[in-house]
DNA sequence: CTCCAAACAGACAGGTCTGTCTATTTCGGA
DNA sequence: TCCGAAATAGACAGACCTGTCTGTTTGGAG
């Protein structure tokens, strides 16, 4: 059900439903899960706010699971390119993984921000959910970005630089989310910087 | 009501209830949130591990937040016993900083680790809930005794320096629960003895 | 022994949750 | 014009949630 085109992707031109229901409850379901947490947002909730029938949301995603997976699939889509182009803008690895952390700030930085939608929506998740699998590919996905990076850089042991530029991505986010600190993000890169200068030698 | 002393809390030595139901409550509480989230555990739950009575519960503290709150403030308690404790068996501020790190791997090690419980407790209030508060005052804790250490090794930003070990703790906590990888508290310690080596210079 | 506070069991209220179902409306394509 | 798919409103079931209340039992202090 979740692969429905859901008769017009592009726009019907005319009036009738401006976007399908499939899209308006995602786009409500990106808000407030995002907002809110999973486990503290209702079906009610999100369908009010989509303006679409209950029905609806079992016909196009057959569980609240499933819409909660096809939120964190976007989620991390969206993430994919956002650091995808910024590290395009840059030539050397080294420079490419300090842009991780700009885009991280930049992110952090807009008022509604609410931390990492992996590290949240994966704690709240049981430990075998096919959602807390979402979050890991994410988070996988972000620490082989480091780890081939680090590679190309030539470090010693690109694994470990890897998994520690990962660990200070994490603590970022979760400091700029919980103490509301938009700082985190730049202190982190400079933690970075550290890491690779004296990598470098 | 949460600071009564019911009756005894030194062994009753004989017969009867061996500890008050007040304690019974906090243990089942501290297992059950601590591994589920504060939100996903309901009362039930909780009175049937303590072997307690619903109206006990709400004799001893009156609400499930207030319980929660309970909860956290011991956590917290321990936390700091723990991180003195270790502190105190060593000399330069260097040295004390860096067995934060142990102590957090050591605890990160066991196997029913479920991460940091102010990160997730934190994540899981609202914004402006008493139990956010709690969580917060944990945090600032942390992060103070951080800054002080720094201070006392005479680096030149000394609150610089307890943010960004602060955020690497909080980078290993998540990391260590998320991944169910216990060697991240070492590579936040390796990070740790970078910052410090470069800054004494 | 008597009294009182603590704890007990368990029903109950009122709300929310996910998910199902019926019956109706709308709209594009054949 | 007519059919079928998509969407609609909204009732309903069954479970769980927090919190209240009634009435009973227990055990230690005076």
């Amino acid at each position: 059900m979740n692969t429905t085109p859901t008769r017009t992707a592009v726009a019907p031109a005319s009036h009738g439903p401006r976007v399908s229901a499939r899209d308006r409850l995602l786009a409500a379901a990106d808000e407030l899960f995002y907002e809110n947490g999973v486990n503290l947002v209702g079906i009610d909730r999100v369908i009010e706010r989509a303006g679409v029938a209950k029905a609806s949301l079992y016909d196009c995603f057959g569980s609240k699971e499933e819409l909660i997976r096809c939120y964190l699939q976007g989620r991390g889509e969206r993430r994919q390119a956002r650091v995808r182009e910024r590290m395009a803008q840059f030539q050397t690895p080294r420079d490419k993984i300090l842009s991780v952390f700009d885009s991280l700030a930049e992110t952090a930085a807009r008022p509604n921000y609410h931390g990492c939608a992996f590290q949240r929506a994966g704690a709240e998740a049981g430990a075998g959910s096919s959602v807390k699998r979402i979050c890991d590919d994410s988070r996988a996905w972000l620490r082989g970005q480091f780890t081939e990076l680090a590679r190309e850089a030539g470090v010693p042991d690109p694994q470990a630089l890897g998994g520690q530029l990962a660990l200070i991505y994490d603590g970022a986010a979760m400091m700029a989310y919980l103490d509301e600190d938009p700082s985190a993000p730049g202190a982190a890169r400079a933690v970075a910087e550290q890491l690779l200068s004296q990598m470098s030698k």
